[in-house]
DNA sequence: CGTCGCTTGTGAAAAACGTCACAAAATCTA
DNA sequence: TAGATTTTGTGACGTTTTTCACAAGCGACG
């Protein structure tokens, strides 16, 4: 039950939540800390310290209920809830993430899409259409848009980041391999595939 | 200069190599690990310290020759070399990473793309031909792949995987949402963006 | 009801990681 | 050449995160 929560513990809850849906599209009602670990690539022990930061869920001699823990995790993740999302830029990656049904299944729904190209500007991408770079507060402040999937060229996204933080944007998916300027009350996270290779080069060079 | 180097050190690094290019189209010959680190939302200390793991670059009252700290960075990450790549999965999101050229620039280069849609193989992407699944192994051999990028189905990702790993691949860039079972000679990389997006509703979820 | 087997929750110990502070090395100035 | 100035490299220190170990809680069963 503490304060300060490691982002490394995040990122195991959304695995457990993970396996949890799946545990129970095994019809399973119960689960133990040790199974989780074995899917998440952990111990069991940390399972069980993670979600000691939240409270304390399981039954001692028996493990954890599936359904209920399952819930729990959507509350502490904050999934328990429909999250209005703005995609900004519609170009190659843009429309992959368009399409991708994931997000809607967790509750990210794409309510706006914005590009700066005339020649896509008004056009429909299934229910809605492109949008001008103009009206992203009004978006904002209209559909009640909290986050932003950020996927134009480095160059364009500080200024529509300063804009969006303007409106009121709270997190921003950040897909252009700059590191945005924010204020300290909006969460940015970056995807940075070439460091992700990077990385990979890295440990395949250190071991060779 | 010592022995495991924590991720996060390997992340900055990266990051440091992308400023030290900036920094070499401003011109400048020379920059402070104070320079680096404000440009890096880290610290002096922790950009020292980084570096002083694989040796020491620097001269004392001066700082770090730009060019110098560059190239080592490349030698250090592995990109001082050309990575054969085999993108795996040509639907949405592959098609966008196959256009994305931030990859070709720091030498990972596509050379073979699969699909198992009949209705895509065969068919031309740039100059390359999309193969079927059943020439992942004889591609690795003759093009000499090291790298796949694993954009199919999460079903069908383990068994692509398994194969893959028999032929020698080194590293896996993963877009399914699984985690691949891999033995420990082999690196992997997860692109897991509903979990990054978990992250940014946690965070906002725990201030609100 | 008492005991047995199982599994949680959690302080305490250990390990990993980041920060601090300063001697040492280099340049610059006179 | 001496002294002032700058900035690295690194051991010591502090904090965060993980691992360990076990008392306590729960269900099952005779
Ligand atoms: N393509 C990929 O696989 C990939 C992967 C990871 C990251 N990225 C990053 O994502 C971003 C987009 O990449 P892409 O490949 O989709 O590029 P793209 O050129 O295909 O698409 C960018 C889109 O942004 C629009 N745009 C430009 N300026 C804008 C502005 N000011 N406001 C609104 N829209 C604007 C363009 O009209 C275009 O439609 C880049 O920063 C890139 O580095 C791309
Ligand atoms: N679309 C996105 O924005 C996005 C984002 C992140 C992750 N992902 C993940 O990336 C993967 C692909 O997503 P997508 O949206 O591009 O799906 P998609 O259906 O558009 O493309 C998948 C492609 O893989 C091919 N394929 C299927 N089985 C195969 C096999 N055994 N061997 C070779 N090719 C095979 C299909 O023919 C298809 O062309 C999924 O695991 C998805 O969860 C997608």
């Amino acid at each position: 039950m503490s304060r300060r929560i490691p982002a490394s513990t995040i990122r195991r809850l959304s695995h457990y939540l993970r396996s949890l849906e799946d545990i129970e599209g095994e019809g399973r009602e119960t689960v133990s800390s040790e199974e989780l670990a074995d899917r998440g690539q952990t111990t069991a022990a940390q399972v069980r310290k993670d979600l000691s930061h939240f409270g304390s869920f399981g039954k001692r001699g028996l493990g954890y209920r599936v359904d209920e823990l399952r819930v729990r995790l959507l509350e502490i993740l904050g999934v328990d809830r429909v999250w209005k999302v703005a995609l900004i830029g519609a170009g190659r990656i843009g429309s992959a993430l368009f399409e991708y049904p994931a997000f809607e299944s967790r509750g990210y729904e794409c309510v706006a899409i914005v590009d700066a190209d005339p020649e896509k500007i008004g056009a429909m991408w299934g229910a809605l259409r492109i949008r001008p770079p103009e009206e992203i507060e009004s978006l904002i402040g209209s559909l009640g848009i909290e986050l932003f999937i950020l996927a134009v060229p480095a160059q364009a996204a500080q200024q529509i980041t300063d804009r969006a933080v303007g409106a009121g944007i709270k997190g921003i998916l950040n897909f252009a391999p700059i590191r945005l300027k924010v204020p300290s009350h909006v969460a940015v996270e970056d995807v940075n595939l070439v460091m992700q290779l990077e990385a990979l080069s890295f440990a395949i060079t250190q071991r060779g």
